[in-house]
DNA sequence: ATGGCGCGCGCAGCGCGA
């Protein structure tokens, strides 16, 4: 089975080119995030015309995420209870035997601002959740944009970058922290290579000078982490036109 | 040090992302 992850930074605006993606890769199941889309304005026909299900959690302007599958979703849950939260962030599926979780970490802003700290006392209550998720569902995989480059093989610059979000050591713990309940960083099983990146920003022209950072992500649970064929990040979309600053990364398993 | 790009909202220019 193949499971993509892809911030679209607007579903609106992307839909013809995530239908395109659908198209072409046949993804088993694609998470969204970003998707800034109130639910009662998610494309639901348009995907399954194109043969796909959907699942949904989002909002106007900001946030929104999504679970696209090619096998009916079951037990859908877009609010975890435990999350205590405003923004749309969060979608969770079942899929067979697998737990499917789409996930957009908040962003932080800088690291002295409330929205830091809004940040680490967000994945402190995700890790929570997770953990009694888990003990549900032992086939689960967390998908989607965790604002954080877990070190410094996963940023283009880090002395430039040293002290900014997204690379602070309170962030990197908080993920390790949700990684320590029992998951596993799917690029990091595939191979130790830096320089591998999932986000580039629009300016300066930093998808073609390879000025990016790592920050999204498929985590496997532990009956999963044997089972990866492949981990690539789909840097052919990013450098398409009306792109979204973050490329499709993509997580090939075998038996599941 | 700042903003640089793209998006939503809404019709100007700002907040936000990363």
């Amino acid at each position: 089975m193949m499971i993509a992850t892809w911030n679209v930074n607007s579903l609106k605006v992307r839909l013809p080119q995530v239908l395109g993606w659908l198209e072409s890769k046949k993804p088993t199941i694609l998470c969204l995030q970003e998707t800034k889309c109130p639910d009662d304005a998610f494309p639901v026909e348009a995907f399954a015309e194109a043969g796909f299900h959907v699942a949904f959690s989002g909002q106007r302007t900001y946030n929104g995420v999504a679970i696209v599958s090619q096998e009916p979703l079951q037990d859908v849950n877009t609010n975890p209870s435990c999350l205590n939260d405003v923004g749309k962030r969060v979608v969770a599926a079942t899929v067979g035997d697998l737990r499917i979780v789409s996930v957009y970490a908040p962003n932080g802003q800088a690291p002295d601002s409330e929205k830091y700290l809004y940040k680490l006392a967000w994945y402190a209550y995700l890790t929570d959740w997770v953990k009694t998720e888990l003990a549900r569902y032992p086939a689960m995989i967390l998908a989607g944009d965790f604002n954080v480059a877990p070190d410094d093989r996963d940023v283009y610059d880090p002395k430039a970058w040293q002290g900014h979000v997204l690379v602070t050591e309170k962030e990197r713990e908080a993920f390790r922290r949700l990684l320590q309940i029992g998951f596993y960083d799917a690029l990091r099983l595939f191979t130790e290579d830096g320089g591998i990146y999932t986000w580039w920003d629009y300016r300066q022209g930093a998808f073609w000078r390879n000025w990016g950072l790592r920050i999204d992500h498929v985590l496997l649970s532990e009956v999963l982490k044997n089972k990866i064929l492949r981990v690539e990040v789909d840097r052919k979309a990013r450098g398409a036109k009306k792109t979204s600053d973050h490329a499709p990364l993509i997580v090939t398993l075998k038996d599941v």
